[in-house]
DNA sequence: AAATTATATTATGGTACCTAATTATATGGC
DNA sequence: GCCATATAATTAGGTACCATAATATAATTT
């Protein structure tokens, strides 16, 4: 499940101590870093418990929900690997183990037959119906020890961290 | 690397209409908690990309961060299973990874046999020297969008998260 | 000394990714 | 219509992370 693997994050002296010997570090910013990959480590633990209940795995999941949305039915692999920033490779071998537990089917594209889109079964769905209540109430669970405020407050920092990210990604100047 | 899946978090319109679909569901809810595992998951790919420059992984990483937190020198692997909130047989593998790229050492524990405790090689804490500074730099990058007090206000708000994950996993009651 | 407990490793297996190679189909000149 | 090229998907092969169960060894308890 590649967790972060740190059950500890260090105390404030420990961080003090290490700012000492590396000039550039400042404790504040290490303190919310490991707070931010521990708790979103550990958030991810409970989401993949409670889906592993289920006999689905994460990227499983992925999959299953962007089905979920569509009305249309089918998507093609190479627009699911597109949503979820994954190959077609990885989409693959993921579809086929849905399929080998009846979760989805691939179907003919009339139109363009290198196409093979992938669509919920009647199973499938009903199975993601039985599962969608309590993967609400969990979330719930988690996230509403904050109130509205905090909540949108944090919804705002995420922002900002999210757009540094993709500035990262694409300006990529010294 | 197991990322969350997910490139384009859907939007509120979407959230509103899947809210419709499932009454219990809070589009406010869900849309933090779809961005908290985005932000993090594209925070964790920054951090694994730049330790994969040193061919160097995330479970290695927690290792060598425990190593180097240790003046003492050598830690065993029950502890290291412990603090890395991982089964023994998981830092098996990962110290055996270490050792064949001579990060670690496994020494010989006087005092009891069975225990073989890990400490850093030379080579290893030379590398990690070469790498910290680096990493370090990557968590400025990374957080420094954050002024302090939107720091200290996502620190605050971690820790709620936190303390509500720690309960339901000793509590659980209903 | 024998039984139990503790430590670590090995064996085995599942999931999540990737790149590169392959297969099948479309398409755009010509 | 035909060939070169481009595109879609899968397969093959590989790495990493992580678990459980079985095993070997050493320590401890009785």
């Amino acid at each position: 499940m590649n967790r972060v693997l740190i059950k500890n994050i260090p105390d404030r002296e420990c961080l003090n101590e290490a700012a000492d010997r590396y000039p550039a570090m400042d404790p504040d910013i290490t303190e919310v870093y490991l707070h931010f990959l521990k708790v979103g480590s550990d958030v991810l633990s409970e989401i993949y418990d409670y889906l592993g209940q289920f006999g689905i795995s994460g990227g499983r999941m992925s999959i299953l929900m962007q089905l979920m949305k569509e009305d249309e039915g089918a998507i093609a692999p190479s627009e699911l690997a597109d949503r979820c920033g994954v190959t077609p490779a990885t989409i693959s071998g993921l579809v086929d183990g849905l399929i080998r537990t009846d979760h989805v089917e691939r179907i003919v594209d009339p139109n363009d037959r290198r196409v093979q889109p992938v669509r919920l079964t009647k199973t499938g769905r009903e199975r993601m119906e039985a599962l969608l209540p309590g993967y609400i109430d969990l979330i719930n669970r988690l996230f509403k020890v904050l109130n509205a405020e905090e909540r949108a407050s944090l919804l705002l920092i995420l922002q900002k961290l999210q757009i540094n990210l993709e500035n990262k990604e694409n300006g990529n100047e010294a």
